[in-house]
DNA sequence: TTATTATTGTACTGACCGGTCAACTAGAGG
DNA sequence: CCTCTAGTTGACCGGTCAGTACAATAATAA
């Protein structure tokens, strides 16, 4: 592994679960025995590399989650009961594993530094938009299948379900409870209206 | 005003508008216009501090806008709506004279910090939990009258609303954008299930 | 008045912050 | 062999961090 690889993986690591301002470079740095002097080798500062966190942490989310569930040949529904499930099963496993719930990283970073950091903010706004764009295939093709009522406003159901998501996992993080989703991850049909 | 009260009312729009980890003591007093010592005359630390602008916080909402709208006459899922659009104003409010869209207070806090002070994870968990004790008793209501299916899992189901609430405001925050719960917040009815 | 306590002001601590820099090392190409 | 470059190192910068020490002052009570 590269110098470059391992100070962006003890970044996702750090990031995941602390917060943005409480990980110090050097603490990056020790992490990934790599020199102070080498960070800024590779990364003009500590916000360049989070950004670049910020893309690696979606890119993996994409290859090793999302895009093999949508590749299936599932119903759409239960893709989306199977995206839930999965997240469940990451929270659980990422508890066992560090001892808290970390809940979203990418949300996590929104909270903290939307209000602080314009390009990270619009850098998040892309990737919720991306992810707000795959929920909308999925309705469509729902609706397409008869599925799901034909009036419901697309976009606005699919963020809507991104802020359920979201939420969800802010209340696991919260309360440390991985279960909390077990319990309530199911009203996202509820959100989407299915025709049973 | 007290030098007290100049203290707490000066972390709230401070820790409202940044974040923890990035609003200083020094920061703080000069905001407060009070002297570094005053403030560890008044409190013995920045975290306990922060323990006491959680429940300002939420003691202000409950007296300012939650309770005012529970105790009115009108049907529970009014008063659901109600509530929903007296968020979105306040967004809008405090948009126009930040700048921007904080979000929720108390979740921004639990998001930065769970993972890192027990204490305040816990002091926001019995905030959550009273919160969504307020939900229930407005759902318990609406079953009451026939409204909702007296089969939902009354608990459950408040739990997800404030998952919607929290993601929604998590949005909001992250697109800069209040007008997102607009377009969505509708969707709350759905996670109810309400008989038409 | 004096004694007591509450509050404020100033100066300071050591640790840590993000970031800079010049010196160095290891290879690759000629 | 020499040179050039990418990578690496550790010392160092000014500034800020949360928190402390304590004297000076203000308010209160005897």
């Amino acid at each position: 592994m590269t110098t470059r690889e391992k100070l962006i993986d003890s970044a996702i690591e750090l990031l995941s679960n602390k917060s943005y301002n409480s990980v110090g470079v050097q603490q990056l740095c020790e992490r990934a025995e790599v020199k102070k002097g080498s960070f800024y080798h590779f990364f003009p500062s500590k916000r360049d590399l989070t950004i670049v966190v910020l893309d690696t942490i979606w890119e993996n989310f994409k290859t090793h989650m999302l895009l093999p569930i949508l590749e299936t040949d599932l119903e759409p529904l239960d893709k989306l009961k199977t995206i839930m499930e999965q997240g469940y099963k990451h929270l659980v496993s990422s508890k066992s594993s560090n001892g808290c719930v970390s809940g979203c990283n990418i949300g996590n970073l929104a909270v903290e530094l939307s209000t602080q950091d314009e390009e990270i903010r619009k850098k998040i706004v892309s990737i919720f938009d991306e992810w707000t764009g795959f929920i909308e295939i999925l309705i469509q093709d729902a609706i397409s299948r008869g599925q799901l009522s034909s009036k419901i406003n697309v976009r606005a159901t699919a963020q809507a379900l991104l802020a359920f998501v979201e939420g969800t996992l802010l209340l696991c993080k919260t309360y440390n409870d991985p279960e909390i989703m077990k319990n309530i991850s199911n009203n996202a049909f509820n959100i989407l209206r299915v025709i049973k």
